[in-house]
Order: structure tokens, then sequence, then C-alpha cells
DNA sequence: TGAACATATGAACAGTTGCTCATATAACAA
DNA sequence: TTGTTATATGAGCAACTGTTCATATGTTCA
């Protein structure tokens, strides 16, 4: 019954914050996919336009507009125009912290 | 072209790692579901069974299953058997860690 | 053994995702 | 203006996901 107590409590917890955990996991969905990841991590050492990320990552640029498009409305990256191109750049640090968190894991 | 420099460095970086970026894709996809979340999140507070878990979360037993067999077959879970249940558990303390850089993020 | 409880699992299905293709928008140069 | 380059976007589609339903497996107790 002690055990059962903590569990209640935890649900408590949880039903209480359901949309938390929503936008948790609607986080998570974005570093979900490795393209995105990919294109994330790359932006953490440097700034880069659409053409550049499409090139190395192998991609069309169709594909990575899409995909910009969606960290974008995440507010994961903004941008800014010189000349005819675009340039991306993360819009904070929390995605380098997440993205060395996930490595952490992986290295065991 | 200072820039170019670093952007083809980036590049030899991340294609070099391409099956890591695939495994890190992997992992956050599993934070990528709110009711998989939920059950990382109260497995952080303490071990519980099936059935609790199905219960606190007002989803099907065979939805916590599936859910379950996904986060085991990830080694992000372990389980024991306690008489008629099946008690599961984090295999490690990542997953808080995860879940906390993830709602660092959430709380801007 | 048989009944009751706890969990696992396969099939089916609706909803979502990420890509491609075609096309639109926008900036620049001649 | 016209042509070229850079990016964005909608439609369509194949692949994947998470749930439900039905059923199987496994444990305990009488």
């Amino acid at each position: 019954m002690e055990n059962e107590n903590v569990v209640s409590k935890i649900q408590g917890a949880i039903t209480r914050n359901s949309e938390l955990f929503e936008e948790l996991a609607s986080l998570y969905k974005i570093f979900g996919d490795a393209s995105r990841v990919k294109i994330l991590c790359a932006l953490t050492q440097s700034e880069m336009c659409v053409s550049e990320i499409s090139e190395f990552l192998s991609i069309t640029q169709s594909a990575v507009s899409h995909q910009l498009r969606i960290l974008k409305t995440s507010n994961l990256v903004k941008t800014r125009r010189n000349g005819k191109s675009i340039i991306y750049s993360l819009t904070d640090e929390h995605v380098r912290t997440i993205i060395d968190c996930g490595m952490e894991h992986i290295a065991e």
C-alpha cells in the first residue's frame, strides 16, 4: 500500500500535466528523424543556407525546405535573408544540449 | 571561402557518422510519443506493473503492452516477474536526464 | 484440473510522415 | 524586361505508427 500511494501520486502529477507531455513528445518527434537531426547538428557548428544543407545531406532541395519549415514552425531555427539565399541558424543553445544528451546515451 | 571550408568539414563529420544519426533519431523517436514519454516519466518515480500503468494512463492494457515492448526492445526498460505481474523499471538513469533536458526546453 | 487474473501478441485499420514532382515566389544580373 | 538562381509550397503517394479487438500464454489458487 506504500507503493500504491506513490503510484497514485504519480498518476496525479501526470494526468494534471497531460498537455505538458504532449508538448514534450512533439519536441522529441522533431529530433526523431535522421535528416532533421543532421540538419540541427550541422547548424550547431555553423549557420547555413538551404542549398548548402541540401548538398551535404544529399537530399533534394525540396525535401530540405520541407524539413526546415518544420524546424522553423517549432521555433528551433530562425532565418535571415542574404541576397538570394536564406540563412538558417539555431534560435538557441537548447538544441545542442538535447543532441548531446542523446549522444551520451548512445555512447553507453 | 572561410565559411565554405567550415561547411565542408561539417559535411565530412556528418556523412562519416551517418549511422550514428540514424541511431540518435531512433532514440528520440521513442520519446516522440506522449504515451511512451508518460510511461517513462512515471518509471523515473517508481517501478510499476502493466495494469498500474494502464490504469493511470487510461490506456488499454493491450496498448500499454505494445508500447512497453518497444521500450524493452530498445533497452530503455527492464522487467522482472512478481507472481502474476510483470514489474517494469528503467534500465538506467539516462532516461531521466533526457526527459529533464526536453522539459527544460519546453519551460523556455 | 479448471477458473480467474495478468500480460503478450498478431491482424486490421485509420491517421500521420517524409519524400517526389511540379510549380510558385523572390532576388539579382544583363 | 527576360533569364537565372535560390527557396517555398501544394498535391499525391508509399511507408510507417499507434490503437483496438480477439486471442494466446502464463501464473496462482481452489
